[in-house]
DNA sequence: CGACTGATTGAACCAGCTCAACTCATGTGG
DNA sequence: CCACATGAGTTGAGCTGGTTCAATCAGTCG
């Protein structure tokens, strides 16, 4: 079973060098994430604006778009491909906050330094701006303004979610979380699937959950091995939605 | 040793019935909080109007503010005491998200509805808008919902450590980090001091941590046995900084 | 004083970690 | 085409940091 087969959309997941629908260079126009990125909000004069002001950028698989602590002369609008965002201590521990999916801004907050760094999980197409002329732009438009404080919003409640789990969930319940909610993430960037990519690795996901590599991998097999999920290369089916619900419940 | 004597301020802690130079009634221009709080950015003739639509409200220690999935109606800057913000389980795990202190302002995201409950740790006074009309005023000062944007930023950082914190430090780190921080915090309202009030309790502390009580607990004294805090009634003297910052580096 | 709440301490236990071996898929070069 | 290396993932066996359960202590309040 290759990767597309268990895909959806072949844009989600790490083969989306064969296909090339997304921003590409034809402009904020075209962009097939703007509906649902910060910049859906912008009437069409306005693109014409930002589009001068941004610059298409690709980031081969494990590149870094920046590092924690970098000042953060750019953010960036993620088009295609899978970030993740994470923050290490000094002996190498490292703690992954976040993967940013297509449509997601990366230094939202405007804040000088980037207080995570992000690196490409899959090959990745981003938006970048300038961070002093992004502010400069947003500053004019009370409702650009707005939509980042929304999206700030929706940011800050998954990260609270996520202390939750981290906290105070066991090793099962994390899993079962990640799956769910990764899977309802895509749901709202591609049809929704019982196929679920998982372009990261292992290690990733450890990272994620607070977990090593070890439980999570028996953690999955286990969950196959009642029938609750079926492992395949490059992702998982999801059989027992039901049963995953119950015990990531909140 | 009573708290007051452990205290810089003796505002900070659960003896600030004593007093009241607090905002009280006297509106935002009296407000001890303002300069910090995101009011701040407000000019003296914006606040007559912003004192229009607040109204003070007091809540005695454990009292509610809001719970967690209930209709964001209002939104609070808190101007004394301290708040618990935290999300549970069906089962009753409970995880804190933040301590809330004097300045911070509750339901900064302004979505529709709360993600977090917030409970009073100690008694508390707070400023509470009905959020539309809050939205409502904030929609025409950019410069308000930018430093409310800022706000959040800040915000979405501490999460962001406190993800670090819960999956991939010890019980020690925890209990190091945990100190430190709020020294921090108290710093930016009050003079920084080694004397730190608790005002939570050590299931709260706990909750917060990722831990049980008995560890919180067990690390304090253990602290204590060698010289690298006091335990006191009410908070903790801090005796050795530097070796609390050395357990918590980042 | 007794009752109650919050905190501490002790001892046994266990979920998840550590360490180590092994599998499997992919790639590479002879 | 095979031999071999490489990296990601899986599996096993033993260990341990933190939990659980239970008892005790220390204020505080009526």
């Amino acid at each position: 079973m290759d990767n597309a087969s268990i895909l959806t959309d072949p844009c989600v997941g790490p083969k989306r060098s064969e296909c090339d629908h997304a921003r590409a260079d034809s402009g904020c126009d075209e962009c097939r994430v703007r509906p649902f990125s910060v910049c859906g909000v912008l009437r069409p004069g306005e693109r014409v604006e930002l589009n001068r002001i941004s610059q298409i950028r690709n980031y081969a698989h494990k590149a870094m778009l920046f590092d924690q602590g970098a000042p953060a002369d750019g953010v960036f609008n993620l088009v295609d491909g899978v970030v993740r965002l994470y923050k290490s201590l000094p002996d190498g521990r490292r703690q992954i906050v976040g993967f940013a999916l297509p449509g997601d801004f990366l230094g939202l907050a405007l804040l000088d330094r980037h207080g995570v760094a992000a690196e490409a999980v899959t090959d990745v197409q981003a938006c970048r701006f300038a961070r002093a002329a992004f502010i400069n732009y947003v500053e004019g438009r009370p409702h650009l303004l707005r939509r980042m404080h929304a999206f700030a919003g929706r940011e800050l409640a998954m990260a609270q979610d996520q202390m939750l789990l981290l906290g105070r969930r066991t090793a099962n319940e994390k899993v079962a979380a990640f799956l769910l909610h990764l899977q309802s993430r895509y749901g709202r960037i591609a049809a929704m699937s019982v196929n679920l990519p998982l372009p990261m690795g292992r290690q990733d996901i450890a990272d994620y959950l607070g977990l090593t590599i070890e439980t999570v991998s028996r953690t999955l097999t286990k969950f196959a091995r009642e029938k609750i999920v079926v492992v395949v290369p490059g992702g998982v089916r999801l059989l027992n939605t039901d049963w995953l619900e119950k015990l990531a419940a909140a």
